[in-house]
DNA sequence: TTAGGGTTAG
């Protein structure tokens, strides 16, 4: 009997797990039902009426496992609420995540982590440290890495440096273990609260640096216009053979830009091609910057023209300023022209086409 | 069984 009710457990919980990978529902067109409450309306939406929601957004797969969880009793296991919560969670869902949380009557310190998390992932960051002291005060067991993790991300999101730097000192005090997840999120939260040179003491001191590691260094590097250490890092990153990726490659085009080197740009652009990593808008991006910040209008110009992927509004952008700068009057006009288009109903690009003309 | 880190551009 016990072994059959582990085994449903353990289904409850796969089966929440597939419900997290399903896309997260979209809530945000006028037609549909939740998002037309008021904030207050829809946090005190049940579960099964947010359910029912589900079935109205996504059709009926996925809404109607989540029904049979919520009905078959279960719901009230800590491992299915946990579930429950992550998935909530992850659909940025975080009032009805709470109401979850709330639910459960014996926290543990996966329970918190998940709910502190939620509210860091996206922005509630008050939320996530009053959550965080109420934790500590509720004397569950110790907060492992994970939980720091989430606690010292909302630090990043906020710029509380002070904070941070006291979550740091208690990560020592406690012994938490200070795996890579632990130091690349505070190398992270150094770097964006402004202190890259204590991001590159813990970043140096790290035993084990993943790609995820390599990359936020040399992203920031790039941020605080350390062209150079940026690519000194990449190369040592080659040589302690750790694949980049999208992400250290888009650190890599950023500090060639911020250090008007346009010329290894276009290397690295080759050598990203040649490696087999698909250039996203992202690394388009940072190549129109690069060649605008050298001036290089024409060139950026055409390298626009020829993208295989449409240019976002941002590039566009980029490209209008240079024109102006360099007093390219005529090519600003058909690139404001191509902006206004594309994004007729923001109102700063037609200031920035006003301060062309 | 359930929780975590990196993502550009005026």
């Amino acid at each position: 009997m016990v072994q059959q009710f582990a085994i449903l457990q353990n289904q409850m919980s796969a089966i929440m797990a597939m419900l997290q990978r399903a896309p997260a529902p979209s809530l945000s067109t006028e037609d549909q039902p939740v998002e037309a409450l008021n904030k207050r309306q829809r946090n005190s939406i049940t579960i099964e009426e947010y359910s029912s929601h589900l079935d109205y957004v996504q059709g009926s797969n996925s809404s109607s496992r989540l029904r049979h969880v919520i009905a078959s009793g279960f719901g009230s296991n800590l491992f299915v609420q946990t579930s429950l919560l992550n998935f909530y969670k992850k659909c940025e869902e975080v009032a009805l995540g709470r109401k979850v949380f709330d639910e459960i009557t014996e926290k543990n310190v996966v329970a918190w982590s998940a709910m502190i998390g939620g509210y860091s992932r996206v922005g509630m960051v008050n939320e996530a440290f009053r959550l965080f002291r109420d934790m500590q005060r509720a004397k569950v067991e110790e907060p492992y890495g994970m939980t720091m993790v989430s606690v010292i991300s909302a630090c990043t999101v906020s710029g509380a440096l002070d904070l941070g730097k006291w979550l740091h000192a208690y990560i020592d005090k406690k012994a938490i273990k200070n795996d890579v997840e632990v130091s690349t999120a505070l190398v992270n939260k150094y770097a964006k609260c402004g202190c890259i040179e204590k991001a590159k003491e813990i970043f140096e001191a790290m035993p084990v640096k993943d790609t995820k590691a390599w990359s936020s260094m040399i992203v920031e590097f790039a941020i605080h216009g350390h062209a150079e250490e940026a690519l000194e890092t990449f190369s040592r990153m080659e040589e302690a053979k750790i694949e980049p990726n999208n992400v250290t490659l888009i650190g890599v085009l950023l500090a060639c830009a911020h250090g008007g080197l346009a010329s290894e740009g276009r290397k690295y652009w080759s050598c990203m091609l040649e490696s087999g990593i698909e250039p996203s808008i992202e690394h388009y991006g940072c190549m129109v910057d690069l060649l605008c910040r050298a001036n290089l209008i024409e060139e950026a110009y055409g390298f626009v023209e020829s993208m295989p992927i449409d240019p976002n509004p941002a590039i566009w952008r980029t490209l209008l300023v240079s024109c102006k700068k360099n007093k390219m009057l005529d090519k600003g006009e058909i690139v404001a022209e191509r902006l206004l288009k594309l994004e007729p109903l923001n109102a700063e690009n037609y200031m920035l086409q006003v301060r062309i003309g």
